[in-house]
DNA sequence: CTGTTAGCGCGTTCAA
DNA sequence: TTGAACGCGCTAACAG
């Protein structure tokens, strides 16, 4: 049988608040607080969090709820982010989305049921709608990675557009102008596309229609299927250069290109997201794009604890992170051609 | 404010009990329960899982330890276990061990503290002794995957070494003899190195010392480093074939072949595990040792479901499931040279 | 600083 | 079947 706070009272012959009040980091007589401290050892005892919640309506418990825990990017955001929680002393739940909508609406609720102090959010949908049972309930919302468009909440992200920006930008500097896209349609997706357009259109490069391809997901094979058919264009109009939204899709551009024996950065010039294990492993070094995973989960952390502390009103907290360049060798200087 | 059940009584007018019976599933007069289903649709009333925990003694939560969530096998298999938790109404705190004993024991801590139904662990330490809290307390564990040598515990995990040995087989009957493995020293590394050897010896075939790599944890550098050496070897004694012994290695492996424009399988021939992106998505598609990784999860949380019911003793389980090979066009059959 | 008292929301006796 | 009372383990308010 597990021990309770009234066998330390049998034990000490203190009072049940006094231990209480020790318990929870109030000040007790020297003589006393060793009492406690050897009776909770001897017992074992370890207080009964849902007899605490009961009363202090807490759980210390937050819900994570990801769009695709299979994802390099989301496992290791998971990562991070359950680390820094243990360290508060704080449950995490986490939810899986696996890029379904209905499964993501189905993880909020099931989250307030288990009445979770905060949740965390990487999301699925672009409509903050499936959010509402969590704000009936009271409970902070911060939402990282991504931020739903037009939501009054706490959200923690990168600028992606102007990521992608920089990273064609970086492109185009070295004398590339046949440059494609592979991307996906949501969210980061979306908005990485945007700052390729942008950076083409400031340099005055025109993009082909055939240039970009993208399709709903992020995943290895939308950068394989969209390789394989830029690759297949005339070979005047193949580009010099892929810009990629994901490294998932990198994955996938680089297998296409192997499995064609295509060099790179001789042949073509790759430019990704995402210092992680392939891209760093693979010879050439990829150039990328690296996101402060680590800090997007510590600022997320950070909000969320802010706001559960504060009960009154603290203004929303908008943390925009940026990327930046960490050069490899798979983009090739044209300029020096000449 | 959430409603309770008191204001379902004051709803109603009928008695605490009566309404609680219902909530549980007990027999209510008919008129009484349309009462009530009103009465809890019109308040939105949910019951407080932490008051009834209180009395029960459970918490509908389950605590799942993963010795790596950062990597795919690991992620995707969290993926299924959540689902299964999920649908069963049970609440899942993942604690991520990141390959560190130490840390893998802090989880199971503080998942006892969190007072957990039940523990479902991939154990990182090969020793049981970071599981005695847990025991301590009388929760029930499965380890899945990995089955701690020696422990009186529940366990799902497949026969690596015989799939290992399957693997290596096929190689052989297809003409390999200069066969090389690449594997990590724990857990199913080991049991698969141990299949390899298995099958290279019933085949007459001996194993020369520069045709074993490994190094302490399943990684893609592994694979990668470990290819890289093979391949450095003089141009007789190279390996016609590799077998690897899990799904990062084998994306280590194939950046490496594509590097050095080593074609597969016309060089060399390669094995590996799993059926995931990568994998797939190749070409040539990869031959692959396939665990079944959804009834991994789904018998390990029957089992663990099973003993939350049987307050009584149960027989200890021990689920042995077996991998399947998937014949892609990554191994090349030298037979048919002659 | 310490002790007493009163619930938190619910499930479970019993009695009716 | 139903209703009243009790208590799960703990914290919060107050009085000492």
């Amino acid at each position: 049988m597990e021990s309770t706070i009234k066998d330390i009272k049998r034990e000490t012959g203190l009072a049940l608040s006094t231990i209480s009040k020790y318990l929870n980091g109030g000040n007790v007589r020297p003589e006393n607080r060793k009492k406690i401290e050897e009776a909770v050892k001897k017992l074992d005892y370890h207080p009964n969090e849902m007899a605490r919640g009961l009363i202090t309506r807490k759980t210390r418990t937050i819900g994570f709820v990801i769009y695709d825990i299979s994802g390099t990017f989301g496992g290791l955001l998971t990562h991070f982010v359950g680390d820094l929680m243990r360290q508060s002393g704080y449950g995490m739940i986490i939810c899986d989305s696996n890029n379904d909508k209905d499964i993501e609406a189905q993880n909020i609720k099931f989250l307030v049921e288990k009445k979770v102090d905060g949740i965390l959010v990487i999301p699925v949908s672009s409509d903050e709608d499936f959010l509402d049972c969590a704000r009936r309930a009271d409970i902070p919302i911060v939402t990282l990675d991504r931020s739903i468009p037009g939501a009054h909440l706490d959200c923690v992200t990168i600028d992606n557009a102007a990521a992608a920006q920089t990273a064609v930008e970086y492109l185009i500097e070295r004398g590339h102008e046949k440059i494609a896209a592979i991307y996906s349609e949501e969210y980061t997706g979306k908005q990485r596309r945007d700052g390729y357009r942008n950076a083409m259109k400031k340099a005055g490069l025109g993009i082909s229609g055939s240039y970009e391809y993208h399709e709903k997901i992020h995943s290895v094979s939308l950068g394989y299927t969209g390789t394989k058919k830029l690759l297949a264009l005339p070979k005047k109009e193949r580009p010099t250069a892929i810009f990629m939204s994901n490294y998932e899709v990198a994955l996938g551009v680089v297998m296409a290109i192997n499995e064609q024996g295509i060099s790179c950065p001789g042949d073509i010039s790759l430019i990704s997201f995402d210092a992680l294990t392939l891209n760093l492993v693979m010879k050439p070094m990829m150039t990328v794009m690296v996101q402060p995973m680590e800090e997007i989960a510590s600022e997320a952390v950070r909000i969320l604890m802010a706001r559960l502390q504060s009960d009154g009103q603290m203004a929303i907290q908008r943390v925009l992170l940026s990327a930046e360049l960490r050069e490899g060798d798979s983009v090739r200087d044209l300029r020096s051609r000449r």
